[in-house]
DNA sequence: AGTAGGATAATCT
DNA sequence: GATTATCCTACTG
């Protein structure tokens, strides 16, 4: 079962991507149980090989996490006030993670508009930093093992992969980062956060 | 619809 | 000292 998704989720973060849309994470944070499923995903590279990810230079104390096994959760702090939750992929020594864009709440609404309070449904977890917000994720679970029944953070891959998905260049990552298509998002979807592409 | 500015601090040069 | 895988508010059209 979970070996099946750990497998997976040990090839390249841009080809295991796509995988994670329609995907539940539940978060059990706080004492509350929230799940989302799962919409919009960014695929992040290794070290010398993705100029817009975090393992690009090296391996720093930040960005460990996302040199060790896949299906942990790889959290890290920006902007002075945001959170961002990561799946880390590839096999441990090789660095790679999927950023978890935006999700549909689908349990525990009552706790997310408690935790977001003022936004419309739609919006709750639309965007990576009010996505763990909704689900109360903070640096505390960097690391926390996502396949594992135990941990107060999990994952499930979808039953069935989706079908359907559209890609575009990553929100917000210039240079030549921005050459690939690493953006992941089901079509037709509200819970999808509006794409902006890298400022000058 | 789109665009601009400010908040705010860890990380890296 | 500059940058940042962001969000919110407030404007303009």
């Amino acid at each position: 079962m979970t070996s099946e998704a750990r497998d997976l989720l040990s090839g390249h973060a841009a080809d295991v991507a796509a995988m994670l849309l329609n995907g539940r994470i539940t978060s059990l944070a706080g004492g509350w149980r929230v799940a989302l499923r799962i919409t919009e995903v960014e695929a992040y590279g290794g070290q010398g090989e993705d100029p817009g990810s975090h393992a690009f230079a090296r391996q720093t104390p930040r960005n460990a996490t996302m040199f060790g096994p896949p299906g942990r959760a790889y959290v890290y702090f920006t902007y002075g006030m945001h959170w961002c939750l990561n799946v880390v992929t590839r096999d441990e020594g090789l660095a790679g993670a999927v950023l978890i864009r935006a999700g549909e709440v689908v349990e525990g609404i009552a706790t997310v508009r408690d935790r977001r309070p003022g936004s419309r449904d739609r919006d709750l977890a639309r965007g990576p930093a009010r996505l763990t917000r909704a689900l109360g994720v903070t640096g505390d679970l960097d690391g926390v093992d996502l396949l594992a029944r135990r941990s107060a953070l999990r994952l499930a891959l979808p039953s069935v992969p989706p079908v359907d998905w559209q890609t575009s260049p990553r929100t917000g990552v210039g240079g030549s980062g921005a050459a690939t298509p690493w953006r992941f998002f089901l079509p037709q979807e509200a819970t999808v956060s509006p794409y902006r592409r890298a400022g000058p």
